[in-house]
Parts: structure tokens; sequence; C-alpha cells
DNA sequence: AACCGATATTTTGTATACAATAATCGAACG
DNA sequence: CGTTCGATTATTGTATACAAAATATCGGTT
């Protein structure tokens, strides 16, 4: 297994690394079960151990590794199923703080985020979409008045940040009914009603999962016809 | 401010530096805002800058600090407030992990467990007590068919575990009706009825909150105390 | 032939040295 | 006097070297 040209990101470092190894678990190159060791990481990434070593960490915390001591790291699966189970867990906890931000959210906040959606509803540029998106879902999160739970959301949207990133390519024109999922979700939490506002975002994130989910088997199955003809790549 | 006897934990290491931040930061040594060098935290523990930096990032993980780039890290407030902000998100997650638990939650666990804490209630040795509350928990998680989902509470169960390992002293006779809780959601597991099971363990949990936050209060109260007096300590 | 133990090798954990980057302070200029 | 630019300093990011721990291997013994 030749170190071919793997993971040759532009800038090195940890975060690099870390995004690298996860890309990698995305696609398929690393499997469940595998063992990581720091030197082969090291060497495949061109950097030195300690890096390597956060980027691990960090995968730690995210759930994709498990480190074990004096052990090596174990890559957890990472596939469509395990996406559906991310958004299971990532809707549970925005699920609750949608209905915690209903009683909570300022009206000034609401009002922003509606102009927003609605000046993007006209002149749609979708690299501003998601942004929105990001802005929104935090927005929510803060205002549920825990900050844990906010912070729970945060990583958990890290996480997905990076998958979405990494398959953005494949899923093209996709959040498209998502404008309007968004919208109603405002428009629930600004006549406070928690319930309502709870259910809009349960779906929305229900096809968010949907959609996240086929874009990685989307993913994988290009990688998989690009390692058969590596030559014709680009 | 002298390093004095801060935190001489007889095992060096990652380990003990996260545990003796932990400590200070429940204890109130370390109050939300502060910020931390790395220098400094590595010659307080007398550790080099290595294990140092793999321990706020493992804090970071836990939410007790945020790492800013080439600015410290900055800590987060950890007290009472924030004790019942990490328990309502631990409830969340294990609250649906008892729902999902209960119909597919194998029978010989489930007895086994059973079995196990009615042997508890006779020869009650406390030690063993939170050692089988860990262990039907991580059940419970294992059981939901969800492993991210599982994942996620077992790290909170880790930040849970050092926050009691810390005021086990303060902790004294506090869980005897907890045993009481967890055969009454073991028997609502056992049949199958899942918002039973579920409701079950949401209270158990409240009444979990409510002596861990009570429990930070005193320890805190004790630390005061020894700081202002440390020559009658012990 | 099977099992136990010692040794060798691999792998992680820690320490130190160096490089890069951002914050801070000071001085010169408008 | 305020502002801005530049040098200094402090702090993090990375690389390398070394120590400790664990696993695998090999030889001896029963």
């Amino acid at each position: 297994m030749p170190p071919t040209s793997s993971s040759n990101r532009s800038s090195a470092g940890k975060v690099a690394v870390a995004q690298g190894l996860i890309l990698e678990c995305l696609c398929g190159v690393l499997n469940g079960g595998e063992r990581l060791t720091e030197a082969g990481v090291s060497e495949r990434f061109s950097v030195s151990r300690t890096p390597v070593r956060e980027a691990l960490l960090e995968l730690t915390g995210l759930g994709l590794v498990e480190l074990r001591r004096n052990c090596g790291a174990v890559v957890q699966p990472f596939g469509p199923d395990q996406i559906r189970d991310l958004y299971a867990v990532r809707t549970l906890l925005e699920v609750e703080a949608t209905r915690l931000a209903a009683s909570r959210m300022e009206p000034e906040v609401i009002d922003d985020l509606q102009e927003a959606f609605n000046r993007l509803k006209k002149n749609k540029l979708p690299d501003h979409q998601w942004h929105l998106d990001q802005q929104l879902h935090s927005a929510i999160a803060e205002a549920s008045g825990n900050p844990r739970l906010a912070s729970e959301i945060a990583r958990q949207a890290t996480l997905i940040q990076t998958v979405r990133e990494a398959v953005s390519d494949a899923m093209q024109g996709i959040h498209t009914t998502t404008l309007n999922d968004h919208l109603r979700i405002l428009d629930r939490l600004k006549a406070r009603d928690a319930d309502g506002a709870a259910e809009a975002m349960q779906k929305h994130l229900q096809q968010a999962a949907d959609s996240a989910a086929k874009s990685v088997v989307q993913l994988r199955k290009q990688h998989r016809s690009n390692a058969r003809q590596p030559s014709t790549r680009l």
C-alpha cells in the first residue's frame, strides 16, 4: 500500500491531519476496526508525531477513533449508517434547544434572521445559504439558555460541517427545500410556539440527515471509481 | 502566587493534569474567564508542556476550556449551575437511550442487573453501588442501538465521574434512594414500557442532578474554609 | 509438545529545542 | 495628542530525542 498522493493537503498541521483522517473515514479508505499507528499517520501526512497525536485526540473527541493506551487508535466505522446515528443525536439536542429557545429568543434576532433569509430567497447564493443555516442553528442553540447544550450542539456541528465540506461536490442543489424549513422554524419561534418550532426543526433535520447519508454513499462511490482508474482522474 | 502544594498528584501525566484542572474548576480555584498558559500549568504540575497541551485539548472536548490560537485557554465557568446544565444534557441523551433500549435490551442483561442490584440491596457496599450504577447506565446506552448516542453518553459520564470522584467526600449517604430508582428503571425495561422507563430515568437523573449540584456547593464551601486556614487542615 | 519466562521490538508517553505567529509595547509621525 | 507602524516579547505550533510500557518473539523447561 504505497503512500501515493493520499492526502497532500496544502496546509500542514494538526487540523489538516484531522480533516484528512475524517475524509479517509468518510470515503471508506479507513474502515472500522483498522488500527492507526502514530508513526504511520505521521509518515503519510509528512508531519511529525506531535500534530498527529493531537489530531487523534481530536478525532477521539469526535468519536471517530478509540484511543487505547499504548495500543494504537482503532478507527470506528463512519459510513451512511453512522451519519444517521450522528444526526439522530444532533436532532435530539437541537429539537430540545429549539423548544427552549421558543420562549427565550430575542425578537430582534428572529427578525434579523428572517430578513436575511428573505433576502436570500430573492438573489440565490448557495454559498451564503449554508452559512446562514449555521447562523440559525447557532442562534437557536445560544437562545436555549443552556450553554452546555449549545456547546454540545456546536461539537456536533463541527463534525457535520467537515462532512459537508468533504461532500460539497456531491451535494449539488440538494438544499433547495431547506429554505422553507428555515422560514417555518423562524415563523414558529416568532409565534413562541415551542412545539411547532420543535416539530419544524425535527423535520428539517430529518431531511438533512437523509441528504447527508445519501451524499456519503455517493462520495464513497466516486472514490471507489477513482481508485479503480487513478490515471483518468481530473 | 506560589506553586505551593496545589495539585501534587502522585501519578504525573496527562490524565493527572486534566483531573487536577477539572478539580480546580470545580473548587472555584479557576473561575470562568481566567486564562491558562501552557507554561504556567506546566510549571504548577511539574510536567512538560506536552502532556499539558493534551490535557487542555481534552478539557476543550469536555467544554471546560476554550482553546484560542496563540491566545491561551480561557476557562469556562463550572459551578453548580453548570452542573445542572450538564445534567440537563445528560438527561436528554439518557432518557432517549432508555426509550430506545426498552424494545431492544436483552432479557438476560436485564436479569443480571436486577440480580446484582437485589444482591446489593441486602449487603450494602456503597463502593460497589456506583460501579453498578455505571454498569446500568452503560448497558442502557449500549442497548439503544445507536453507538454514537452511547458514545456521547459515555463522554458525559467521564466528566460526571470525575466530578463524583472529586466530591465523593461530600456525597456521604446521598445515594440511598437511588437504589429504588434503578430497580424501577429495570422493572419498566423488563416490561418493555418505554415511556415508563424513560420517566423513571428522568426522575432518577433529576435527583442525581440535585445531589451533584449540592455536593459542588459543599465542596466549594469546604475549599474556601480550607483556604482561609490552611494550617488547620487535616 | 505445551507452557512459562526473558528478551527484543514496537508503540506510546514525555521532555526539550526550535520555529512561527499573534499580542504588546514603544516610538515616530501626522 | 492621537494614530499608526515597527520591534520586542510572550505564547502557541512543530520537530526531534529519549523513556516507559506493552506486545510479540524466541528459547528453555516441564
